[in-house]
DNA sequence: GGTAAGATCAGC
DNA sequence: CTGATCTTACCA
């Protein structure tokens, strides 16, 4: 049984959220599902390694709202990656969700992931932040999304309930209407959880700080964490 | 209106 | 290690 994440548990402190997110689940209303292994924590103004740090721009405008919902930019030119926005409305903060293991939807996941003709080992669907998110199909279209169930989640199926892909089947079934969301099996991360710098930030604009949470050890990583 | 750098990945 | 590929934000 994996009890959906309700909007108060995004409410905190990113490092927190980023911390306590590893070890849960992302799920995909088609069957997609897949244990966090390694998120980073981006702050609002006073993180140079934050969209955030100039303010509300266009892009991080969304990083200012309210916790729960997801916020997806375009990277390098060619890739997605999914963040969750975290803390206060009116403070800005996400959390970059960087690598998981797969564990449900893999037929779908490898799918949306195979560019050519190439075979995908499990261990490549998801290892990396833009790898997770082609994983599950998220692209800018779904920006802004709200990731948390809304309440009375029970039947969904009012006049306009048609809409969308896969209405209701799989797992997904409990969370009425959401288009993605995290949930707590109760299984946790499976080992320790440490903390690291975090990957890809330019040491010259942001100082070093350790807030990349990865599972010790755990091979569904990005890269190696000490273990 | 121009440009540099970027929360990356896949192929040599 | 390098190329791909384009948005964002900053500067003139």
């Amino acid at each position: 049984m994996a009890a959906p994440l309700g909007r108060e548990f995004f409410a905190g402190d990113a490092r927190c959220v980023a911390r306590a997110l590893v070890g849960k689940l992302l799920v995909h209303p088609d069957g997609r599902v897949a244990r966090l292994v390694e998120v980073e924590a981006y702050m609002g103004t006073d993180d140079p390694g934050s969209h955030a740090f100039r303010g509300p721009t266009p892009r991080a405008a969304i990083m200012f709202g309210p916790a729960g919902y997801l916020y997806v930019y375009f990277s390098y030119g060619m890739h997605w990656c999914a963040n969750v926005v975290c803390g206060p409305e009116g403070t800005a903060s996400a959390v970059l969700l960087r690598a998981a293991e797969p564990l449900g939807g893999v037929g779908a996941m490898r799918l949306a992931r195979s560019h050519g003709q190439k075979v995908l080992r499990d261990l490549d669907l998801c290892r990396g932040p833009a790898r997770l998110a082609e994983a599950f199909g998220i692209t800018g279209e779904m920006n802004g999304i709200d990731l948390v169930a809304s309440a009375g989640a029970g039947a969904g199926n009012g006049p306009g309930a048609g809409n969308g892909p896969g209405a209701g089947n799989g797992p997904g079934a409990g969370n009425g209407r959401s288009l993605l969301w995290l949930a707590d099996d109760g299984a946790g991360a499976g080992g320790p959880v440490v903390a690291t710098p975090r990957v890809g930030l330019s040491a010259s604009r942001a100082p070093e700080l350790p807030w990349r949470y990865v599972v010790a050890g755990s091979s569904w990583a990005s890269r190696p964490a000490p273990g």
